[in-house]
RNA sequence: GGCGCGGUAGCCAAGUGGUAAGGCAGAGGUCUGCAAAACCUUUAUUCGGCGGUUCGAUCCCGCCCCGCGCCUCCA
């Protein structure tokens, strides 16, 4: 079976591939730079960070773009507080985002789009939806018409036929026509941040920077766009009915949203104050490669409850993979081929990919992997592997990884220098504690043990001789 | 109320109309001078409840119970 995502506009599974050449070109929906983000917004990230890595595994190229939304009411009012110009308030969280995205090895995406960056193209989109008939204003602020779209709810799949105007209008929305009207554009507000246009002087409403920015760099109609489910509406309901008003063709033909993730049950959110930024859980001391793992790992379509636990369980996971690779590198193999060694490592990644390929199932392709490992490991123990098989076993873990991304390890560089023995010492202190094994001084040899481990040297006797690693 | 997602072993979590992947934890074992580490084996007669369809359902249908999300800013 060929690559295939679910498509929230048609609530079904569908084979997917390119309109044009061999390029998929994606929209995803970036961080609004008010703050630091949640681990919960990561996991929608690292969703999309699959999502490309695997595109690419599949051959094709990726024209992907991201926003970053640096102007909008949160940082307008944060940044009056800090008596910061919006730009050096949002600088700072764009920046940490960026660092803390690069921890998670997320990669990135070809364009990165600010707001403030495209105000023209934004404004260019306005007045095409005014020529058309699909705008009104009220107050010096420009709105979307929504009885002018007639597919207005089909990716939230929501009839709002029966919603009229007047039936009933929240307080502060006085000046709307219709109750799931939405602002184009915001007119200037005392002394907020604002920009020229032929419509007035203000700002962009939140929907309209990803229509304009996307259709900007990718054309009308988008292979792919993807964000969180809580963008499905009004977010992504409304960039729809933009986009297509101006076009009149499909705005983007597959639309993926990822899950969010939970804690205690509930939605990790800002609001609730109920999260954990990515250095909350650095500084705790877990590595960013495990709570990369734990993103990932679950299918992105499913709710991913965080614990400590399941941190702390997939550190350990990690640890039997790179345990494998580590052994697979020192082990003394016979010279030659184990075909049949050879045949389960092609076997071990084609259930790999067809899980992948089942709308990126990774659940299913880690089980995968950790299957081969473990047959794997057997095959170890009873010689059946020979010197060429190393090859075929590092072809595993290199397509697992190149998904993943969470065998090598940042090993907190810090660490490695705290430990501070050089290769050449901890060689030297091996030879030293085998020669008083020799001398069957274990004694001294628990020493010299000892005294590794507490600079971070972990000894491993194996059938073919001591290993060591970093703890 | 409308729309949507889910309830599988101690925890996390796949999956199929024909009798339950994987990870972690637990138990047993191998290795070892002893350890540690590692590795191996093992762990749900059962898939929220009740009916129905079927030769057969965890997987299909109906009803019910429970949890969650969106409907307002939100990954």
């Amino acid at each position: 079976m060929a690559l295939r995502f679910y498509n929230t506009l048609t609530q079904e599974l569908e084979g997917f591939y390119p309109l044009q050449n061999n390029t998929v070109r994606m929209y995803t929906c970036g961080p609004t730079v008010y703050n630091f983000v949640h681990i919960g917004n990561f996991r929608t990230f690292t969703f999309q960070d699959i999502l490309r890595r695997w595109l690419r595994y599949r051959g094709y190229q990726l024209n992907h773009v991201m926003n970053v939304t640096d102007v909008d009411d949160k940082i307008i009012a944060n940044a009056a507080k800090e008596h910061k110009s919006i730009g050096d308030y949002t600088a700072v969280f764009t920046k940490a985002f960026f660092e803390d995205a690069a921890a998670l090895r997320l990669e990135q995406p070809e364009h990165v789009a600010p707001a403030t960056k495209h105000i023209d193209v934004m404004a260019n989109a306005i007045e095409q939806l005014a020529a058309k008939g699909c705008t009104y204003t009220s107050e010096g602020s420009t709105y979307f018409r929504i009885s002018s779209f007639p597919e207005y709810g089909k990716l939230s799949h929501n009839d709002f036929s029966g919603i009229r105007s007047g039936a009933r209008v929240d307080v502060d929305e006085y000046d709307k026509a219709d109750a799931r009207d939405f602002v184009l554009w915001k007119a200037r507000k005392d002394s907020e941040p604002a920009w020229e246009t032929p419509f007035g002087e203000g700002r962009p409403g939140w929907h309209i920077e990803c229509s304009a920015m996307a259709m900007s760099y990718l054309g009308e109609t988008l292979d792919i766009h993807a964000g969180g489910v809580d963008l499905i509406f009004p977010h992504h309901e409304n960039e729809i009915a933009q986009s297509e008003a101006i076009t009149g063709k499909p705005f983007a033909r597959f639309w993926l949203h990822a899950e969010h993730l939970h804690i205690e049950s509930q939605k990790m959110s800002k609001s609730l104050g109920n999260f954990y930024t990515l250095r909350d859980l650095l500084e705790m001391g877990y590595e960013p490669e495990a709570i990369r793992y734990l993103l990932a790992s679950v299918p992105y379509r499913k709710k991913l409850n965080f614990t400590f636990e399941s941190l702390k369980a997939v550190a350990k996971s990690i640890e039997r993979l790179r345990e494998f690779e580590l052994r697979l590198a020192s082990a003394k193999l016979p010279a030659g081929a184990n075909e049949e060694i050879s045949e389960r490592s092609r076997e071990a990644i084609r259930q790999f990919e067809e899980a992948m390929d089942d709308d990126l199932n990774t659940a299913e392709a880690l089980a995968a992997i950790f299957e081969y490992v473990r047959a794997m490991n057997s095959g170890l123990d009873e010689n059946r592997f020979q010197e060429e098989n190393r090859w075929d076993a590092a072809r595993v873990l290199e397509v697992f990884d190149c998904v993943f991304d969470v065998l090598k390890s940042s090993g907190s560089a810090e660490a490695e220098q705290a430990g501070s023995l050089s290769e050449a010492e901890i060689k030297a202190a091996i030879d030293e504690r085998s020669q008083a094994k020799k001398a069957r001084d274990f004694a001294r040899a628990d020493q010299i043990r000892g005294r590794l481990q507490e600079a971070g040297v972990l000894l491993e006797d194996t059938k073919d001789g001591v290993r060591w690693k970093r703890k």
